[in-house]
DNA sequence: CGCGTCATTGAGTTCGGTCAATCGCTGTGG
DNA sequence: CCACAGCGATTGACCGAACTCAATGACGCG
């Protein structure tokens, strides 16, 4: 989930997806490239645009090869929960329904690749492997989406906030070994995602750096300072804590 | 998420997975069975049981064909998130890692067909439509569990629990098209699923009850007497209303 | 440098949680 | 068949965490 640093560093379009298969890679590809042996177009966006709404027909699978997308649902009474942030190398599209379940806009400047939906799908059922590979994506998806309903529905506003930035911590590793600063999506976006509000975010992140527990740079940054403490307050990361203590208490 | 409303009545096993494909249908499956060219082991299973729990070294793919099930995680301070009810014809692991990220545990007396994991997925790899289906039924889950962080996050008490029900009475519609009381799970349950207190849960029925909303009979059934009602508190459903509202929202 | 947007901080309110007591199914055993 | 035991559900009183409303502060862009 690494958002375009400046608009003229572009990470290569190689992914998770198939990494042995992308014919196309590189940050040079045309308009026109081709990946898993099907032609997509490259779409750039400037910040804050929609990619797809919520009820759109849905015809297209996107792939983000730069910039910061986030996924999101919206209520009557004009609430809004945010189901992810997605990031270079991360599928857009799992669904396979007629119409978007969710809308898309990207929080910075973003390139996407776009696939028609019919030949990509097509594709897919031609190849096993890739298939296979889509299936996991999905699956992953899936057990984030399940780890967001443990967070929101368990864990306290702290407990939320400490979860959230471990993931974003832990995902900056993944993204480049040496890092020095995480970077964070807008209060409110950290807000809706957690089922909270700006304010709380705000003075929980404040009461975490009186705490010594994190350090704060300017609006966007955050670095880690006392992991430990912060998973603690998480009460159990799914990946960590969870399955030791899991055994104890399950008879 | 039908559960066995008495131990003598148990639905044929085919289910939503490949219909066209199932060998094995009818309530006299032997323990052995082949469905979709795959052996499968039957295991039945008395209320309250671990299917499996989080943590547990992932070998087998279970699918219910009778009776209820309900998946969970736990966090270090015990509480407890339900990710969703499972019934018959409901596929219960898409994770593909090596270990369970969730437990399953038996509501009532259940029916499971067990598959080892790796012919599972073998067979799968081999058969792309096989494959497409088990990818199609991963993405409605995918769908059911971010519908579950809208519900949790941005949905009040009442408005969760609307939600629910409503999801509760389309469940049971379209597992048998007359019906009159729809089975609901216990009330920590409930409130395990939505975030809630058994408590908050109690009042919320109770006061919907009041309101001539819902009918409750003994400690399992409810019927909706005003369906738009309750569709109002919810403050539209991701199927119904959220579709044309979204449109008016986002520019 | 100045403005707009986002973030922070404070004060008061509310919704849902906690603790505790009672009720009433449901199923078991006499 | 009825009585009883035990667990789950209900109801009430109180509390506290997070929300709302409001004002101030500070990035960061033009």
């Amino acid at each position: 989930m690494e958002p375009l640093q400046s608009n003229n560093q572009l990470p290569p379009c190689i992914g998770k997806l198939g990494a042995g298969d992308v014919v196309c890679s590189g940050t040079n590809c045309l308009p026109e490239c081709r990946i898993l042996g099907l032609s997509c177009r490259l779409r750039k966006f400037a910040a804050r645009q929609d990619i797809f709404v919520q009820g759109d027909v849905q015809n297209q699978v996107y792939l983000v090869t730069a910039g910061a997308v986030r996924l999101y649902k919206v209520l009557c009474n004009g609430r809004r929960q945010i189901m992810g942030f997605k990031g270079p190398s991360d599928l857009l599209c799992f669904d396979r329904t007629p119409r978007h379940g969710f809308g898309a806009q990207t929080m910075t400047a973003t390139e996407l690749r776009v696939f028609p939906i019919g030949p990509f799908y097509a594709a897919a059922a031609s190849d096993p492997r890739f298939l296979l590979k889509l299936y996991s994506e999905a699956a992953a998806e899936l057990s984030r989406a399940h780890e967001l309903a443990l967070t929101i529905g368990q864990r306290g506003a702290e407990g939320s906030i400490a979860a959230f930035l471990l993931d974003a911590d832990r995902r900056a590793a993944k993204a480049s070994a040496e890092y020095d600063y995480v970077w964070l999506p807008m209060r409110g976006d950290i807000a809706d995602y957690l089922g909270l509000t700006t304010e709380t975010v705000s003075r929980i992140l404040s009461s975490f750096k009186k705490k010594g527990l994190v350090e704060l740079r300017g609006r966007r940054g955050m670095r880690l300072l006392n992991r430990t403490a912060v998973l603690n307050l998480a009460t159990g990361s799914a990946e960590d804590l969870g399955r030791r203590v899991m055994q104890e208490r399950l008879h």
